[in-house]
DNA sequence: TCAATGTCGATTGTCGACAATATCCTTGAC
DNA sequence: GTCAAGGATATTGTCGACAATCGACATTGA
């Protein structure tokens, strides 16, 4: 670059970097939302060719993004059928907390360890929001979100990248079974609570406590979410 | 079906499934088995025209293919720049095997909890198999092979099929630092003995002598390999 | 009636070509 | 000599078209 005096920007650069990520991930995006919207249905298969048509390109990005869809779950290929959303069950989203709590338990015994200074700011700010969303009664993506954020933070905190790579590419697929439900908690203002002894546990730098809170709190969402899914289920096929 | 009396088939299909995998598949094998031969080198790019080329057929495979390989690690996407086989550091070697350990303990205690009926004679089996690569003075390739094929059954047996997922995504990064090591241990053989406790806790049901064991087998390895792997940093860029 | 087979429409698999972008090398000014 | 600007070259990004394959339905024959 030229430019050494700032003249362009005289207080350094003023805008985003502007996603240099291209169209395939803006489409990977759209889709993912659109599957996590529940605006397409676990089983459905994805056309590549309707879905070209619709954004107006062809069918190679979408193919792509597809294919970077399937790595975070959130759809499954089979060979000359196609792409489809993936299948959500009861079974699936207990394997997948039992995970979640493998993973983030080594995580947050990790954080606690290196002392959290960086990560405990953003912890504490991450449980405003979620205090703040249940106020404001935004919709059901808006607190999920807000809760794998915070449990993202903790994963991103351990000082090892790869517990966040795995958590990445699980939480897509852990959002779709939440929002598949529907509900969450019924009280948003009591879920969001359940995360302060786990901040409370870091702050004290207890090792043992933290592992212990994030065990609790995941457990009991897995208790509480598979429970709710498998009414879901029964509804659906009896 | 007709042919009620099997005259066509006495005891049943004599015909394999015939791999429906298509030329994706065959490309991504074709590729990360170049890369784990060292023929390609870390850090190096993977033209897609060459590849193409060379194989005699279009992008579009090649390209997917690519995609698949950037899922398990073993390469890296630039936007705008291309595929490049992924690089390896002590550093990430570290990050990688702390993983595992987590991983694994929590593998290894589900399948003990589960009785591992089923699972045992495998290990066994995979035990065997150690023991005679490293009799017969086979290459690298199919030493570390072994030894992830084992560790594999321990993840394939926890009852949690996402514990195998996540274990066969970082599987192969795992091969390409040890084979970029050039060699795992002095004594192959030795090598092939250190599994035996594990097997031992695991037949005799006690899930905290597996965990152990497979800690402290993990643990060795770790300290081993990201040992050889810094020397192996300071020769090259000193 | 029912199973096996043939046919058809739709979708994916692969391809070659062109556009967009990055890299490299040359050129020129200081 | 150093560094920046510009162009040449090679590579990726996207596209539209054709071939291969699949699933469903109609057809056939016992």
């Amino acid at each position: 670059m030229s430019d050494p005096l700032n003249l362009v920007f005289p207080s350094g650069p003023r805008f985003q970097p502007l996603g240099r990520d291209g169209l395939v991930d803006r489409v990977a995006n759209l889709l993912a939302e659109a599957i996590m919207a529940g605006r397409i249905l676990p089983g459905a298969r994805l056309s590549e060719s309707t879905i070209a048509r619709d954004m107006g390109l062809s069918r190679a990005p979408v193919r792509e993004a597809a294919r970077l869809l399937e790595s975070s779950g959130l759809v499954e290929y089979r060979t000359n059928r196609g792409f489809f959303v993936q299948t959500v069950s009861s079974a699936a989203l207990d394997n997948l907390y039992e995970f979640r709590i493998v993973i983030e338990r080594a995580a947050i015994a990790r954080l606690v360890a290196s002392g959290a200074q960086d990560t405990l700011p953003l912890l504490r700010a991450q449980l405003a929001e979620l205090y703040r969303v249940a106020q404001a009664g935004e919709d059901m993506t808006r607190q999920v979100e807000a809760d794998m954020t915070f449990h993202r933070l903790i994963c991103r905190g351990s000082g090892n990248p790869r517990f966040l790579t795995v958590f990445d590419q699980i939480a897509n697929e852990t959002k779709l079974g939440l929002i598949l439900i529907g509900r969450l908690y019924d009280d948003p203002h009591r879920m969001a609570e359940t995360h302060e002894p786990i901040i409370e546990a870091i702050a004290a730098g207890d090792s043992d406590a933290a592992v212990n809170a994030i065990d609790y709190h995941i457990g009991t969402a897995r208790t509480l979410v598979c429970h709710r899914f498998r009414l879901l289920e029964d509804k659906t096929a009896p």
